[in-house]
DNA sequence: CTGGATCCCTCACGATACTG
DNA sequence: CAGTATCGTGAGGGATCCAG
């Protein structure tokens, strides 16, 4: 907005003013999840600092990506929400997901996986025309990050948590990016103990071609 | 790359590293029409230092989005090319620009309008099931930039100078965003003199519908 | 305890000048 | 033409503090 940084009528320069800033994607990823207090981002993006979380809430409103929203009495708190233009935002940040997961390499050592980041990343690699009149059901357990994943005839749902009568719980840490990747087959990353199933082994083949880097 | 930003293991996260610098998606923007040597670049993004311009082909380089070029001898100059992983940016570039243009307002002062930037929101508005079976051409002035516009048959081709057998030369300047947006009939155009036409004037009612905000 | 505001430091960015 | 060098400024990073 104040910032002119670029100089240039363009619809692109111009989304980059709106979402362009330094963790303003990020933010905004988490949000598609579900709407969330200042903490809960705050929680979500550990590494962002309080200052600049605030500052990018503010610029994010300002710019009609993100509503500001007083709960009522007695709780009183507030919770940041996309609006509709903000939440238009979804299948850009879904395309960018994918597109950076093509090159992403090892975690490093201080990474962290989210619960937010992997529903979002579960969404952006899903392949409807890989689950076509597919029913299936997961739990996601990679790292402490517990997530589940329903297939219910073509259509996707993910979020946070587990699910107890998921029709296969899969247990594994970043190797799950080389296994949705096709880097590392199913078979070959029970052997290694690289993910623990509870359930039909043959649930994880479908689990990866649905799920497709 | 180098500056772990985010300390997210995430494809979003990766992404915005390799992208999300401040003038790398508009650098993308301009060699997603063409290759083009670094004075090119800095003349079709005027307010980009030449050290922040140098520094962002590095990291685009170093990202495995941009290709420095050496051109053969006598020329023996350095062009700078997106490769293919570079390439599949395009999809997500022309989202952000249509999402970005739909809250463009009216352009500021010292607001540029390039050849690339316009090139890039023609293709990004244009409107394929619109344009079913349709043959046309357009010369396209806006400003002092001149760029044409052919629709072949539903394929879309659009590129940097005149056409002399173009069907419909339209000259205009701001007011092209408020017509492609809606906000202003063509008629009413024509009759402001925000638009002038050389050419049957039906045409520029399949030019709106054809490019669409 | 949530939802920030403040302070200080550093580094990336912006402007300009200059070089092979 | 294709950058590099220099330098000032302001945004981001990190810790701490404060109001409801």
């Amino acid at each position: 907005m104040a910032r002119r940084y670029y100089g240039q009528y363009c619809g692109l320069a111009h989304a980059v003013d709106l979402v362009g800033e330094r963790w303003a994607l990020l933010i905004v990823r988490d949000l598609l999840v579900s709407p969330k207090r200042f903490t809960d981002l705050k929680r979500g993006l550990p590494r962002i600092p309080t200052n600049v979380l605030s500052a990018r809430l503010k610029e994010l409103e300002g710019a009609g990506v993100v509503r500001r929203h007083v709960l009522p009495r007695p709780d009183g708190s507030v919770v940041y929400e996309l609006t509709d233009y903000g939440n238009e935002l979804e299948d850009i940040v879904l395309a960018l997901g994918r597109w950076g997961a093509r090159t992403l390499g090892e975690p490093g050592a201080d990474d962290i996986v989210t619960a937010d980041a992997l529903i979002m990343a579960m969404r952006s690699t899903f392949r409807p025309e890989a689950a076509r009149d597919m029913t299936a059901s997961y739990e996601l357990r990679v790292g402490d990050v517990v997530i589940h994943v329903r297939v219910d005839d073509g259509d996707l749902e993910v979020a946070e948590g587990g699910l107890p009568d998921a029709g296969l719980v899969i247990e594994t840490g970043p190797a799950i990016k080389a296994l949705m990747a096709g880097e590392l087959g199913p078979e070959q990353a029970i052997a290694d103990g690289q993910v623990a199933l509870t359930g039909p082994a043959d649930l994880l083949h479908r689990f990866v071609q649905t799920f497709r880097i």
